[in-house]
DNA sequence: GCGTACATAG
DNA sequence: CTATGTACGC
């Protein structure tokens, strides 16, 4: 059985419905877990994406930040909603699939823009955000898991499009990968996408603010599909669907998606 | 020689310089008098009307209130801009054309909600607006001119939804119709639209808040064309566009239009 | 209800 | 550059 799974962080679901629904009918996954949603639960238009035949969503919401939302086309259940850090954020939930399988999907803070927890709190938020989770998957190790989300950090060099220029740039700074890294080791994660892609420069988001995103090419892969050993060694394929970042109205992050044999 | 002139308070011409687009288009007046352009001069899109052979335009405006401006086929110079009540606002601006018509185009204040001048600062300067207006049109007693706008009053009882309801509804009130009144009298001016539509309700106005607006059609008649007794007597037509508060993102208002026998 | 401005977040 | 919330004006 093949079951094809896509992260996308849609920086509002509700102004991006069409989007979605595009996404959805374009590459039916079996499921799609967003990220960004900016909108209460309540709020969400789940009949759009019912009429496609995605009939199941988990989510956690707040009103203008954050939000997470697991669409399904298969029954899924809530399992958890963590809250690291104690942010009092949207920026978990997690259901599990009738065949057992896990899913994750995590929104980690942003950071903030000066790499430094003394003279920025938000920084400090995300490096405990990434600790506790850490620390979570140490404590409870996953199996049959699949962790997805916009992990706003882009670990490897070939994740950014200049490493050397963005060492000093919140998402690609050595702590964060650290942190990052640490909470990979403890849930003993297989990085998916570049287990299948391990070669070359490899981004999922480019920024707003240049209109030549597609010239300038001046991305970062902070949009990440993990699993767990039992799942990563039955086979898999991935892609970053970079085309959507040219789509009218478009989110500045693309759906990176990946197939498993389960 | 016929002339047709049209005034639209536009709520914002920035946002909606394709419908000005579309009424130029469909109706092609030669002048157009806009209200509530929101914008500062330099950034009213000028090139799309003058793509379509408007390329002449006055205007006054200001960041995020009030504006106007006029939109002509035929040469107009700008012969005055007057700041009645010494508000500081863009509320008004005239020109002439080559054969030595005036027209003067008026945003008058809204006058805010409660119609006591003690109790309503606003309410004061929409009055001290209005004598004003009437102490200039007797200080220098206007010629070969027409003048029009959104002058925020429904003088008469066929001018709203509800004569009797509107008596203590800021736009309707008698102290307002009056001073509307003596500034008309003062200038010796002409109603031109309800010279040529002497019976029934003329709304040109209707609220954003009524989804129903058509149905209902709970309006009032704001929008006003005048003009001094030389060009009156010369014959006009007039015409209210109601369905243009139907077109797609409508302004709460509709243009008013008038065809003179220069 | 629908504009604008400004602040905040990314 | 593109979102959101808030406040204000009409």
């Amino acid at each position: 059985m093949t079951f094809t799974l896509a992260t996308w962080n849609i920086n509002s679901v509700r102004l991006r419905a069409e989007l979605v629904a595009r996404l959805l009918r374009e590459e039916m996954p079996d499921v799609l877990c967003l990220q960004e949603c900016k909108s209460p639960v309540e709020l969400i238009p789940v009949d759009v994406f019912k009429a496609l035949g995605y009939s199941h969503m988990i989510a956690r919401g707040q009103k203008g930040y954050n939000g997470v939302a697991i669409l399904s086309r298969l029954p899924i259940r809530e399992v958890s909603a963590f809250d690291f850090a104690a942010l009092g954020h949207a920026r978990h939930v997690a259901g599990q699939l009738d065949n057992g399988v896990t899913i994750h999907n995590f929104y980690v803070p942003a950071g903030g823009d000066i790499p430094d927890r003394e003279k920025n709190l938000k920084f400090g938020q995300k490096l405990d955000y990434l600790t506790q989770m850490r620390d979570h998957f140490h404590a409870e190790k996953p199996q049959k898991s699949i962790m997805v989300g916009d992990l706003n950090i882009a670990p490897r060099e070939d994740d950014v499009w200049n490493h050397k220029a963005l060492l000093k740039i919140v998402s690609h700074t050595p702590i964060e990968v650290e942190h990052l890294g640490a909470a990979q080791d403890a849930g003993e994660w297989v990085d998916i996408t570049r287990a299948n892609i391990p070669e070359g420069r490899l981004y999922s988001w480019w920024s707003y603010r240049s209109p030549d995103w597609d010239a300038a090419d001046k991305g970062r892969r902070l949009d990440h599909i993990w699993a767990t050993r039992d799942i990563a060694n039955a086979g898999h394929s991935s892609r970053v669907l970079r085309p959507v970042r040219a789509w009218d109205g478009p989110s500045d992050h693309v759906p990176v998606f990946a197939t498993f044999d389960l």
